[in-house]
DNA sequence: TTGACTTTAGACCGGTCCGTCTACACAACT
DNA sequence: AGTTGTGTAGACGGACCGGTCTAAAGTCAA
């Protein structure tokens, strides 16, 4: 009656290759190394996989969608009523930036280190960032904003500099900063 | 009579490296690369330059002082009243992003591909950001704020902001958007 | 039991990585 | 004329790159 050990292997090199790429990078990373810590068999990873470039692309796309279900829900726990939700957001980007695996936005990274902009994992991080745009266009409806949709693009600017800034400065502050001109430009929205 | 044909060859391999690790990237250029597109000796590289890290090193600082100067310089060409100095910030952004070969902020790039920490890229990365915000910090106290230097670090998440999605979008609107936020927090400071 | 499919381990390919080394050319200065 | 310093061209080393191939072992259902 044992459950097969959860040995889905297609999903095992997922999970390597997702945390390798974040923790020290596309280029940096071989297949070899993700082989190797995957315990799994070279021609395996390519049964599975077309090449290093689908699996990236692959890799990039379930880390989005894992992201954004575990922001949203931190989000949703901090606050309620919609105006606090925004602010929320930069409380849940703080406590990301203090966490000792952070190392910034695995989609920047994914569009800086691809320079190809024909590269399908560019389109997953263009991708990223309309969801994540979407996603607060939806608080800043749901908080009763007129305009909401351009409040969002606003405040996403925040979020991804407080994030660039957070990787560069080697702190968190840079959430708190944003949070502050978050609630300056609600106040006068 | 005639000059030397302006052959400095560290400068030149200089340039070279900055060109290539901008367009393409850190990690995606070799060293070979650099030697052949320069048309110098791989030996003359490495007589002036201790190794890849170092040239990288040196490039980027090289490139920061370059770059800032020529950002201040746009700035203070666009406006003259210190107010609208830091509104003509997002618009030299604008143009920027504008420019065919922009491909992001070479030190927020080298930030994210250089994962390791220690690498002195990070530090120069780091440096450009301080002296960036010592800029702004400048015009707005110039422009008579006070708490100048709490203005400057949430104008630099704009910038930073707008760069980054400049990148990903594709597109110069971020910068337009971002100086829609500044002008905001400016009549709110 | 047979047959179809997956996975394994590792050799192997051509190419590139960073860095070193050699052997030689051309200066400039003494 | 000889020395010193800087440059050239390219071979070379060992490691790694992404990707293919093979031969054997494991798995599962008919």
């Amino acid at each position: 009656m044992e459950m097969p050990p959860s040995t889905n292997l297609r999903e095992k090199i997922l999970d390597v290759a997702t945390d390798l790429f974040y923790r020290e990078g596309i280029h940096a990373v071989g297949v070899d190394r993700i082989v190797k810590e995957s315990g799994v068999a070279k021609m395996t990873l390519y049964n599975h996989f077309d090449s290093k470039d689908t699996l990236i692309a692959e890799a990039l796309k379930r880390h989005g969608e894992q992201w954004r279900a575990d922001f949203v829900a931190s989000v949703e726990k901090k606050a309620k009523a919609p105006w606090d939700k925004i602010l929320a957001v930069f409380d849940t980007l703080e406590a990301w930036f203090d966490g000792k695996e952070f190392r910034g936005c695995a989609f920047i990274n994914a569009a800086v280190e691809l320079a190809d902009t024909r590269h399908a994992g560019r389109k997953i991080s263009a991708d990223h960032m309309k969801h994540i745009r979407d996603y607060l266009a939806s608080l800043t409806q749901e908080a009763g904003f007129k305009r909401s949709g351009e409040l969002a693009g606003q405040l996403q600017l925040l979020v991804q500099g407080a994030i660039v800034a957070a990787v560069i400065e080697g702190s968190s502050d840079s959430a708190r900063r944003a949070r502050k001109v978050a609630a300056t430009i609600l106040e006068n929205a």
